[in-house]
DNA sequence: GTTGTGACATCGC
DNA sequence: CGCGATGCCACAA
């Protein structure tokens, strides 16, 4: 296995997007109707991937959570995922923000701006729930 | 092969 | 507070 350091393993396995999103896409379900997550949050609960480095998975997460949702299936809560600011980001298709009509469906109001209260609406799921999907927030973790 | 852009976040001004 | 620039990986032209 004479493998020359210059070249870095960086093994991109179809497998571990499939499985990213599929892990999206189970966060999203999660969310209940009424409450929000954002791209950060969701990406936050999922682990790096052993072929990426933790700093640069960091940089890049947020916006997988986006590539995921940008294929969603039907049963998805898509309208449940917002930006950090606190708004619907606009999707590459076109139209009327369907996604702010869905929410207030929900009983979620914005304010000015079209902004919601992220720190009343964010939700999290539980530890518990986390573990029986094999995500543990490491990072959330109350120091004792 | 290269180039450009993205359903984001963060930092600086 | 808001706007602009930067970072990072994956995917489509």
């Amino acid at each position: 296995m004479t493998l020359p350091a210059s070249s870095r393993t960086r093994l991109t396995v179809p497998t571990d997007r499939q499985a990213f999103n599929q892990l999206v896409f189970d966060i999203v379900r999660a969310i209940p109707s009424g409450r929000v997550m954002t791209y950060g949050a969701i990406g936050a609960l999922i682990p790096t991937p052993e072929t990426l480095d933790p700093l640069a998975y960091r940089r890049v997460r947020a916006r997988w959570v986006g590539y995921a949702m940008a294929a969603c299936p039907e049963d998805v809560p898509w309208q449940r995922v917002v930006n950090a600011k606190g708004q619907v980001s606009p999707r590459p298709g076109h139209g009327p923000p369907v996604q702010k009509v869905l929410l207030e469906e929900e009983g979620i109001v914005f304010g000015r701006g079209d902004k919601l209260d992220l720190t009343a609406l964010t939700w999290s799921p539980s530890r518990n729930w986390l573990r029986s999907r094999g995500l543990i927030a490491e990072g959330h973790q109350s120091p004792s």
